[in-house]
DNA sequence: TAGGACGGTAAA
DNA sequence: TTACCGTCCTAA
């Protein structure tokens, strides 16, 4: 009898066995339907040693497999990087394998249209209308629709001839094939850093073997047409590329760059796609017919047929870290993925991560330098703004000397990037009467103004409220005040001070599409917008010419709060913002405002010295043994029982192990104490880099129990410790 | 006694 | 996670 291990899309289970029945073929990877209850489930086949299950079952009680889909097996380069995954992130491996299969109707085969053609019988009965379409159709081939616009005659008379047997019909496949992108459509001209750069990664790719790079250039340098030569080389070796960008915004214009290399667009995966452009697109990926895919994290997982290269660009960027579901790091996973598909993968970043830094140190991971400006433009200067010395007018946020090179710009006919990293009007509002604040019920966080759509806003849970006539607590008519700006509150002193400049605010809650994001290009190109006010969206990806002048409005903000990487992210956001200015032959002007101009992040910036400041962030990091130099990992206790939450979380404190060089600190609230109504605390893990955190975490939270009303999560290697 | 809320547990 | 089952309670 045939029994076999099987993987379900369901987090809460692990791998089950059933019968294989008689007719039925299956392998490690196959993709099944399974019984499970009363329901039907997918699932797939995993090697029994790889997976072990919890109690074995006898023969009598396996139940029969259901079928078996019509797509191709998972390749064991996937299994392994699931089961890593899995193991690496504390994660139920279903939870994991749900991201590399899409939802179950994308796994039927493609669905198929009937199109018509000529049989070449005449039919018994010829009217005019009949002679007319069976002559302007000739040999072609379509749906009934067409053929009646291109024969002038309506869909009856076309359904008439089908009857009549002198058209027939032909069964389409509706998920037309991607075209594929030409490796010479329009090869750049390379100076000699980059095609020396891009020889090296095509000699990669040739090789076929498992190699880390890590590209490394200025903003601006040339890194994106130096590895479109590593994609070229991949297309000529008939495999696929992964490109993995941080957001879905920058795709627009990765998009339209590479259309110009290549000739077509690449296959995009993202959270947006519609369910059928979602199953074309799967199925072209595990058929290998979608050479270069690009996408966010999740196309990380997919079953790509023959990979034979992944891009991380943007590499440093911390939106690469999932924070729900399954928490991993995407740029960490790549290079896993690389490793098990044994091919090369490179990092691309103009700032890259200490952890990515550090990997070169110690040698695992090459690096490629690209120092120069790509066409000789030059790094634009960066200034210190002192708040302190030189501040803005009582209620306004752009000091003088911002205001200033703002208005210069304008009088030169070139373009200006305000960057501030906060959404909205105002971060809070509150009554002048009373004091009261509006602060969202179901989250620790204040409800944000959104002025452009009239309405409060919670950033955390997304919940929408009308802003009250009078205030809640006091009554109290007209008595509300914005407290603090955020872009759009940025946008309305600019429009104050230069009513006639038009201008524009960039923000996910105005740039929610790739549509708005071409937009918005195209009006930028043709200069139709002077001054942009944005949000951290517009610090990278894009290439403006004509933009000279870039004013960072509140330079301290990502440095309040104090988490391990603050210093760090604030230097790689106002380094990638800055590199938007002077792109064309027009030098550029950075302005930073910051309330502490010797900061050692500011000095910096100003310096142009990264190294130094990089230095001095790793050292610091070295003596406290913090990443990369010792592992942690949060565990978050959550539930909508307040009192449940903290028992839970003192249980788990109170058992932690005693393991040499592991600390266990707290349990403690939670900065961000209530999320969507859930209370939250949680506990911090310090251990030395040799350890198996995940291991010894496994162990001391598998001998424990807690309510089901209580969620316990872990995030190894956190970023957000909020 | 029917029916609903709740909690525990099996699913192969 | 979901479905089902037993237990307990309430309304009839």
């Amino acid at each position: 009898m045939s029994r076999a291990r099987v993987l379900l899309l369901n987090p809460a289970l692990g791998p089950l066995d059933y019968r294989v029945p008689h007719g039925m073929t299956v392998e490690p990877g196959s993709v099944v339907v399974a019984p499970l209850g009363p329901r039907q489930l997918t699932g797939v086949v995993w090697e029994p040693e790889r997976m072990p299950s919890g109690a074995e079952v006898g023969d009598n009680r396996l139940r029969n497999l259901i079928a078996v889909h019509d797509a191709p097996p998972l390749a064991g380069p996937l299994r392994r990087l699931i089961e890593w995954a899995s193991d690496y992130y504390l994660s139920p491996p279903g939870a994991v394998l749900r991201m590399a299969l899409p939802s179950s109707s994308a796994l039927e085969s493609g669905r198929t249209v009937l199109e018509y053609r000529a049989t070449g019988i005449a039919p018994d009965r010829l009217t005019p209308q009949r002679i007319q379409a069976l002559e302007r159709i000739g040999d072609r081939q379509g749906l009934v629709r067409e053929l009646a616009l291109i024969a002038g005659v309506s869909d009856a008379v076309i359904r008439g001839l089908c009857k009549a047997g002198a058209i027939e019909p032909i069964e389409v496949a509706l998920d037309t094939p991607f075209p594929e992108p030409d490796p010479d459509h329009a090869p750049p001209e390379l100076t000699p850093q980059q095609a020396e750069a891009a020889t090296r990664f095509a000699a990669a790719v040739q090789a076929h073997s498992f190699e880390p790079f890590v590209l490394d250039g200025v903003t601006g340098s040339g890194k994106t047409e130096v590895y479109f030569e590593a994609v070229a080389a991949a297309i000529r070796e008939g495999r696929q590329t992964l490109v993995l960008l941080p957001e879905i915004a920058l795709t627009e214009p990765f998009l339209r760059r590479f259309d110009a290399r290549f000739g077509v667009l690449p296959v995009a995966w993202h959270s947006g796609l519609r369910q059928s452009q979602r199953r074309r697109a799967w199925r072209a990926i595990a058929k290998g017919e979608a050479k270069v895919v690009v996408g966010a994290r999740s196309a990380l997982f997919l079953p790509y047929r023959s990979l034979g290269l992944i891009i991380v660009d943007e590499a440093h960027e911390a939106s690469f870290k999932q924070e729900e579901g399954v928490q991993y790091h995407a740029r960490d996973t790549a290079v896993m993925r690389a490793h098990f598909e044994d091919i090369p993968i490179v990092l691309a970043s103009a700032t890259p991560a200490i952890e990515t830094r550090h990997q070169v140190e110690l040698g695992r991971y090459k690096d490629v330098k690209l120092p120069a400006r790509f066409g000789g433009a030059q790094l634009p200067d960066i200034a210190a703004i002192d708040l302190l010395q030189d501040p803005p007018p009582r209620g306004h946020w752009l000091a003088p000397a911002l205001v200033k090179a703002i208005e210069e710009t304008i009088e030169r006919g070139e373009q200006s990037l305000l960057f501030l990293n906060r959404r909205g009007y105002a971060p809070l509002t509150l009554c002048r009467h009373c004091g009261h604040r509006f602060k969202c019920p179901n989250c620790t966080a204040w409800l944000v103004e959104h002025r452009l759509i009239h309405r409060l806003q919670c950033h955390h849970c997304g919940l929408i409220a009308k802003p009250p006539e009078l205030c809640p607590e006091c009554k109290a008519e007209d008595s509300l005040v914005a407290c603090g700006p955020g872009v759009e509150r940025i946008a309305d002193e600019v429009a104050a001070l230069f009513p006639d400049a038009p201008r524009a605010i960039v923000t996910s809650d105005t740039i929610w599409s790739p549509a708005k994001a071409a937009e918005f290009v195209a009006r930028m190109e043709a200069n139709e917008i002077s001054i942009v006010i944005g949000t951290q969206l517009v610090t990278k990806g894009y290439h403006f010419p004509n933009l000279t002048l870039v004013g960072v409005v509140d330079a301290d903000l990502g440095l309040s709060g104090g988490d391990l990487r603050a210093a760090e992210r604030t230097f790689q956001q106002i380094a990638q913002v800055a590199g938007r200015a002077g792109r064309g032959e027009k030098p550029g002007r950075v302005f930073v405002q910051t309330h502490d101009v010797n900061a050692p992040v500011i000095q910096a910036l100003v310096s142009g010295d990264a190294e130094s400041f990089y230095a001095a962030e790793t050292e610091a990091r070295r003596e406290a043994g913090a990443p990369p130099f010792g592992r942690m990992a949060a565990i978050v206790v959550s539930s909508e029982n307040a009192q449940a939450a903290i028992e839970t979380a003192r249980l788990i404190g109170k058992t932690a192990p005693q393991v040499e060089d592991m600390h266990v600190f707290g349990p403690a609230p939670a900065p961000l104490a209530m999320l969507r109504g859930r209370h939250r605390h949680r506990l911090l893990v310090h251990a030395r880099r040799s350890l198996d955190v995940q291991d010894v975490i496994r162990d001391w939270l598998g001998a424990l129990d807690w309510p089901a009303s209580v969620r316990v999560s872990v995030d190894v290697d956190p970023y957000s410790f909020l």
